[in-house]
DNA sequence: GGGCGACAAGTGTATATGCACATATTTGAT
DNA sequence: ATCAAATATGTGCATATACACTTGTCGCCC
């Protein structure tokens, strides 16, 4: 599934996961690290890691908080237009995906899965 | 959920894709690395690299085939007696979630997964 | 029987991931 | 005011994954 995503992104010239960070920073306003990986349910200093080519890329830029412990993300200008190519490229996946399934199986399957990750997070 | 499986094997000193490898060798009679990999939707030379730490061990053997380019993989005896452990481990582990969920969402779920990863691949 | 293309497998390199540890900053208790 | 504990983050190491390239062997065609 995962390589089926990013080869529908590679025009854009990202990989789901990228693609997945920046609609999470789109999202949630200038979030820190921590709260940034909470959200992606990813490790903290695997974001780190992630974050960098995009920074180098200029898609995002980090600044420092008030708590200059903190660095906060914001999406630039190139990288809001290169998340929305790239939300339309994954929607297009999705649409193919869930065409072919059935619209019904495809939002099922989406909440079992829900469900399980929750289950197998507290278990 | 790989997470989640890897915590309940942690007794047998597996991870998730050694069993599956071990399981898959178990089944095959003495597949070559193609085969096996195929079996396991595994790139090639991934499995060549997961086999090194369980050949390491002595959980499987490495034989070369008649056509000498093969190399063909088997279960030692430790590696039959450390597959069994594990798979009681991970069948619990699976009782869990299957009792937690509902027998039914959970062959639904499998079932659902199933067809999604064969349209991800012919997609 | 010689050589060339096909084929099985391993190695080099790059990315993703996460735990343990290191570093820098803030906060609070005295 | 000072210092220790808590907190936010980055780095070192180890593993998993996969693409591109290399190496060794086979088979066939002449």
């Amino acid at each position: 599934m995962a390589q089926y995503y990013d080869a529908a992104l590679a025009p854009a010239g990202l990989k789901g996961t990228q693609v997945a960070l920046l609609n999470a920073v789109s999202l949630l306003d200038r979030p820190g690290m921590q709260r940034l990986a909470a959200a992606l349910g990813m490790d903290r200093t695997t974001l780190t890691r992630n974050l960098r080519p995009l920074e180098v890329r200029a898609l995002v830029a980090l600044w420092p908080g008030e708590d200059q412990r903190e660095r906060h993300v914001s999406l630039t200008g190139a990288g809001r237009a290169t998340l929305a190519e790239a939300l339309r490229l994954w929607e297009a996946a999705q649409e193919q995906l869930v065409s072919r399934l059935g619209a019904d199986r495809a939002r099922r399957v989406l909440d079992d899965l829900e469900d399980l990750s929750a289950l197998a997070r507290d278990a």
